[in-house]
DNA sequence: ATAAAAAACTAATAAGCGTTAGTTTTGTAA
DNA sequence: TTACAAAACTAACGCTTATTAGTTTTTTAT
């Protein structure tokens, strides 16, 4: 018999996710089956069980981990006495960073999340609509004190998130751009724009 | 006996396609079945094959059109005699355009392509690498010229894609928004930046 | 009206899926 | 060493998948 274990053996289920995020981003979560992840992992695939309790609950660690890094960084940045350019900017850096130092998790919460089994996707999905306020709240706050220009805050919002998302295709180059500079380049694009100004 | 049909009725093919890519757009392409496909046509699964060739014939029916419709754009926009910029914004422009009109198709092109079968995977990889390099043609052209500033034009070709892929998930407001007000402020975002100038 | 072709149907296939059951091996602590 | 639990294994289940075969209905053209 075998139950799903109490508390130690917190590090072979690590693997476990791990190995799944890998998994779900390049193959996606539908086609990956639990036999290839067993295979990842070294081991048969009904092993799988003895740490997890299914493939929904895999993609459910995966993505409740990604969100909850967000929120957390989001809650400090908000209650930073800052512009709001200031804000934008650091929000702007954190994604990249998260992005380019856990890409498969990051990409799995952007990507796969409506895979996910209810209740989790409900969730999910609140958390990240949530979260898109949050982010209009600051850009709006920044327009109407003149920080920003007369733009919609929504777009401008769709804007940067999809922008940073783009650096998902952009791991096969990690080494020849360091992140920072990275940063700074796309700081500079999103912020201040790549026109010279005259 | 029920061989593949040779020409006239494409009309229940493209039907097939249309309704293919909003299910792959929605539920995955891997997560959508062809009994649902086929429920969504109106039809019983097997009938299917009267007009398809197979699942993954679908898949490189959707990816190639957009694909095809894209590369003809790039090549008009490169014979153009304007400022990089102007072509930079054509294409930005064209970019939002499809997103909003096509985007079923676009985002199973965007999203699902890995799931082509060989050899349509590798050609369609080498197509989008070939788009990528002509963007980033233009934008290194633009830099030498003092059009843009001195950023990593591979970088912000990711951006530019990456951040017009955010509309996507702003279908939702379509009707807020028209398509136009929508064009200037992301092309105000992505090329004179978001800040206030002063 | 009739014949041929197109496209629908029902039935069934083999393969693969996530998962469970039951058993054996491995690791750990007394 | 012995005992117990954790974690591996093999075997198999029930279900779903894309697809094929064979047949019947519908459409089209003469």
């Amino acid at each position: 018999m075998a139950k799903i274990k109490p508390g130690k053996n917190a590090s072979k289920k690590d693997v476990i996710i791990t190995k799944a995020a890998a998994l779900f981003r390049t193959r996606g979560f539908s086609a990956t089956t639990m036999r290839e992840l067993a295979d990842a992992v070294g081991i048969e695939a009904p092993s799988l069980y003895n740490h997890i309790g299914g493939k929904g609950e895999l993609l459910q660690a995966i993505c409740l981990k990604v969100a909850n890094g967000f929120t957390t960084q989001l809650t400090t940045t908000e209650n930073l006495s800052c512009s709001n350019i200031d804000k934008i900017e650091q929000i702007i850096r954190f994604h990249i960073t998260m992005m380019l130092d856990e890409l498969d998790e990051v990409f799995v919460a952007n990507h796969e999340w409506k895979h996910l089994p209810e209740p989790f996707f409900s969730n999910f999905l609140n958390q990240r609509r949530n979260y898109e306020k949050r982010l209009v709240a600051i850009l709006e706050e920044g327009i109407k004190k003149k920080e920003f220009k007369n733009i919609n805050p929504y777009v401008a919002m769709l804007t940067l998130l999809s922008a940073v998302r783009g650096l998902e295709s952009f791991h096969r180059h990690k080494k020849n751009i360091s992140t920072r500079i990275l940063q700074d380049d796309m700081v500079t694009h999103l912020l201040k724009g790549m026109i010279m100004h005259r």
